[in-house]
Order: C-alpha cells, then sequence, then structure tokens
DNA sequence: GCCCCATGCTTCACTTCCTGAAGTATTGCG
DNA sequence: CGCAATACTTCAGGAAGTGAAGCATGGGGC
C-alpha cells in the first residue's frame, strides 16, 4: 500500500498512507497531548518497539508532520513536536475518539488517563 | 496492536485498531461509494489480495460494520453493505479525503475516477 | 463438446513487516 | 564500580500480506 502516493492517488489513500501505518495515528495523539520525548512516548505507547517508534517518527519527520530538535547533552535530549501539517490531523484523531465512545464501548482516554 | 482492544482501551485505540488495518478504510470507503460486490471491490482496490478483502469484509462484519447478503445464485452473489454503526465512520474518511486534498496534493478522487 | 468467463472465496509458498531482546556511548548517582 | 537514564541500532523469530493457483457451478462462444 504505501507504493501508491502518485500524482493520480486518491485523498482518502494517500492519507491512508501515512496514519494506517502501525503506531503512526497513536504517536500523532501522544505528541498532541505534549509527550515530546522518545522515552515518554514508548512509555505511553505500550508494545511498541523502540525500532518501531525510531521508525515512525522518521517517517512522519520526513512527511513534514514531525519536528525533530536535539539538546546537545548527555544522555542525548531529541524533542519532537507536531507541525501544521501534523496539527492538521487532529480533527481525524478527535472524530475517531468520539466514534470509539460511542460505538466501541470505550470510555477511557490512554492521554488523560496517563495524565 | 491489535490485542489491546479491553475495556480500559482508549477511544482512540479502539478506533484505530479498526481503521487502521491494512486495506480497511478503503473497503469502508468503496462500499460508502455503492460497490457492493467482492469482485468490484477487488478491482477497485487495485493490489489487494482476495485473501485479505476476505479476511476485511469478515472482520468488518463480525464488528458489526458491515453487513452480509447471500443469493443462491451462480456464480453465487454476495452484497456487502455498511452499517449504521459504518456509515459513522464516514466523518472520519470525510476528515482524510480533506486533509489528503490540502496537505498532501493528492486531488483525484479514486471513486469519482473510476465512477 | 470444449474452453473460457464469471463469482467468491481458499490454499500455499514467499516476502515484508513488527517485536523481543540485547547492545551502544556517555554522564551522573549511590 | 554498578546501575540508571536517553535515543537509538542490530538480529532472530513470529506475524501479516501478496502472488499464483485452485475450487464449484452455470452460461456462452466456437
Amino acid at each position: 500500500m504505501s507504493t501508491r502516493l502518485t500524482e493520480e492517488t486518491c485523498p482518502v489513500c494517500a492519507t491512508a498512507d501515512i496514519i494506517c501505518g502501525k503506531w503512526t495515528i497513536l504517536v500523532i495523539r501522544d505528541l498532541a497531548a505534549k509527550r515530546t520525548r522518545f522515552c515518554e512516548l514508548e512509555r505511553s505507547l505500550a508494545g511498541i518497539s523502540p525500532r518501531t517508534l525510531s521508525l515512525r517518527l522518521r517517517g512522519l519527520e520526513e512527511e513534514g508532520i514531525v519536528a525533530r530538535h536535539t539538546f546537545p547533552e548527555v544522555p542525548p535530549r531529541v524533542e519532537y513536536s507536531l507541525t501544521a501539517k501534523g496539527r492538521a490531523l487532529l480533527p481525524l484523531i478527535e472524530d475517531m475518539r468520539s466514534y470509539g465512545r460511542e460505538w466501541l464501548g470505550a470510555c477511557r482516554d490512554a492521554t488523560r488517563a496517563a495524565a
């Protein structure tokens, strides 16, 4: 599915190519909840492997959805944040949240519970 | 990611578990565009394997998002359609369509172009 | 009469993707 | 000195998806 992003791709396909990668939408959700550090995301996304997290963040950065800032410290400190292009996905995440509450019996918001 | 749907799952996770399966959101998109037959979906979803399409439809039916109607004919005729629970996903698909148009340079809607 | 087509799948071998576990460099703390 | 922290990387193994072929049945074309 990842090689269908051509100039003739439909917009739903194009968006799906990005957000349907495993864990991707949850990475964006947690960045929106002001989790900025790799280790923070690793903890809040229980079950993700560090390799996959790194791949997802790298891909989102390359797509311009996430910005990466490194600070020359020890241990190394990298902070990730959503760009405007990333924040434009928040309405979709809100709709997913509403849908989950209404149709899937999911009441507890992970980001709020973890706060 | 598929085993995290517990009673404490957050609503975004719960929704992601469903729509982020590969091809799933596109199956729902095409059912919304009144493609009802297995072979129609097979053609409109270029690249999907028949096994995966069958798995996706079966999973969506089990989730109550899709309804399946069989007609005792030869060759066999099965028609799939969205339930109310399935149609409730259409705002998400619209969000994805808007996002794709605005941010990903995707203008042509596959469902419209194929019509 | 045989071959091909249609539908809605299933099976199998192979490829791709993700995870679990371990590792890396460096500094600080007990 | 050992452990912890961070932000990753590497590797072996498991899970998921694809490509190709197959199945049953009836109809149409040659």
